[in-house]
DNA sequence: CCAAGTGATGTCATTGACTGACATCACAAT
DNA sequence: ATTGTGATGTCAGTCAATGACATCACTTGG
């Protein structure tokens, strides 16, 4: 066995999201947080740059998974196709995650401000880089934006569906039920 | 004269664009800010809740004189009929404040994170606010959400032209011109 | 098998945002 | 003249965040 015990950052990120949830978030101290992972608090800061990205790490990923899914749709698809690959690419991402866990989480970023403006950037960051994959297969520069701000909210929408409901339909089916009724718009 | 000087919140808010635009957000101390306003630091923060509300001051204001136009719009005003009315009354709101400090309170903001994420949980203060608007005119739950997100939109690229060109027009025309742009998707 | 890394962590000190409690004092109201 | 009252100052304290340096299990080249 090594020095320490393994993934310190898992560790992290489930004595936060308890502690968050039982005292909220402006009731708990990095500090606490270390201790119940069983480090110090400085090990928290190199894991996680500060007191609310712990709840959006990953965050990242999944990003990437669906600009990646953008860049491998088929050429001949329009704009709109594309962006629907990519957000139906997202879901393998919450297939490893309880839906439970996504929504005490959602439950808590709802309830914090900080975490609210933490999440809007993050969806902006996701919309601005649908945009560039957008850019990058030809589509028009008055077009692109537009796509991607409609696949975020198709993503969030189907986002919230899937966790208010802990016995509904897997995320992918939810996302290809949202996109159909986006289509009869 | 009486013991303090008057408009102490003006006077940081001022102290603030200037030093934030000299050293930056980040090396901008609240001491500095309160110094060269003549307060102490204790003072900022019963004029503003913190660091960064001090450049968002007023957005209350805007938020309610839109969706006080929003409903006082015509009764018989079809959904984005009336958030049309509303964005263009956000326009009187700019009337005071000069174009050039706009944009460079503007430039600030995109220049530094978290100054971006507080402009965006203000946006959806905005859009919430608008949705809730329209709910009370009577306008469908499904359709509601969709006309405020598109008025604030609408909002929001207007100003940023209207901020980008110091000679353009005035914002009013901006908004509408963009308004017209919108009616041609 | 040993010596020199290397990486993840701990320790310590410091800055700066933010808050609560209490004091002060010009001015207004009575 | 007395008594608020409101805006501010003062002071002490908590906690997020960062930099500098120490430690030590484990790895790797010789």
């Amino acid at each position: 066995m090594g020095r320490w015990e393994p993934d310190a950052a898992g560790r992290l990120r489930e004595a936060a999201m308890a502690l968050y949830a039982e005292r909220g978030f402006d009731g708990t101290t990095v500090a606490d947080i270390a201790d119940r992972a069983g480090v110090t608090a400085r090990t928290f800061f190199r894991h996680f740059t500060d007191k609310r990205e712990v709840l959006f790490a990953g965050s990242e990923l999944l990003e990437q998974s669906m600009v990646k899914a953008l860049a491998d749709a088929p050429a001949d698809a329009g704009p709109m196709e594309a962006v629907a690959v990519a957000v139906l690419a997202s879901a393998e991402f919450f297939d490893d995650i309880p839906r439970e866990y996504s929504r005490r989480r959602q439950d808590l970023i709802n309830a914090t401000p900080e975490l609210r403006e933490r999440e809007l950037i993050k969806m902006a960051a996701l919309t601005s880089a649908l945009t560039k994959g957008l850019l990058e297969r030809g589509v028009a520069a008055d077009v692109a934006p537009l796509a991607a701000e409609t696949g975020v909210a198709v993503f969030r929408v189907s986002f919230e569906r899937w966790i208010s409901d802990p016995d509904g339909e897997p995320i992918v089916d939810v996302i290809r039920s949202t996109l159909k009724t986006l289509k009869t718009l």
